[in-house]
DNA sequence: CGCCTTGTCAACCATCTGGTTGAACAAAGC
DNA sequence: GCTTTGTTCAACCAGATGGTTGACAAGGCG
């Protein structure tokens, strides 16, 4: 799992780091703070906080013995294109489906295979 | 990692199925179909449809012998949701501190600690 | 009927993950 | 200088993940 996509998507799928995630929205948390609200050790939460920071999600300096976590949203644009175009693909293709249905009311009804049918793979 | 939004992302956290959700956006395609640009054996890519099918992202039906893979995009809007909405929090809050930091030009410049300030959790 | 194609299931293996505990380190505070 | 506070590092463990090979079920086809 190189590529920081893979990383993005890998971090956000524990809830509990999506829950820190959606916590630093409302500002920078230390360590400890951000560990308060879950019932595992420190350094569980230092762990997902790792996770965190090699995807590009959160940045942490230093501030006296704190380090302040810092989240980074625009990581975020990285996944949401990748959505965005896949998706947006897809429903064209819904709409060309629809249109090759419709035609084909008017057609011969044996030929409603539409695995390995059109598109020319 | 019960819920589907764990689920989705942990899905897509891997390249070979995010290819394989690109290329689903084109049209369904039998396993065979899918395998075939991987180097890997039928069975692993047997594995990974059971995961994306498990996220939800795609649903298999059966057609003779083959197992036609269709893409299911509606779950691309629970991940697009989740991310939208942190997003456009961390970018009020952002508006906002630019608005605290305007404010503190002319107040005193040693309240600029921003760590554990406001909020109030 | 017997066989080939398509795909899954089962068992196994190496590696990653998320958790633990105990020790260590770094910066203030006394 | 020693302690307290905040955080990380190291070693370990159970369970998940991604890959393998081998067996086999289900449906066309010669």
């Amino acid at each position: 799992m190189t590529d920081q996509l893979s990383r993005v998507f890998a971090a956000l799928a524990d809830p509990t780091r999506r829950d820190m995630v959606a916590r630093l929205t409302e500002g920078d948390h230390t360590v400890n703070d951000l560990a308060a609200p879950y019932d595992v050790s420190l350094q569980a939460v230092s762990k997902h906080l790792k996770v965190l920071e090699d995807a590009g999600l959160v940045t942490r300096t230093r501030e006296a013995q704190r380090r302040p976590v810092h989240l980074e949203a625009e990581v975020f644009d990285l996944m949401t294109k990748w959505i965005e175009r896949y998706r947006r693909q897809a429903e064209e293709r819904f709409t060309r489906l629809d249109a090759v249905l419709a035609r084909m009311q008017d057609d011969d009804p044996s030929t409603t295979s539409t695995l390995t049918e059109g598109t020319a793979s």
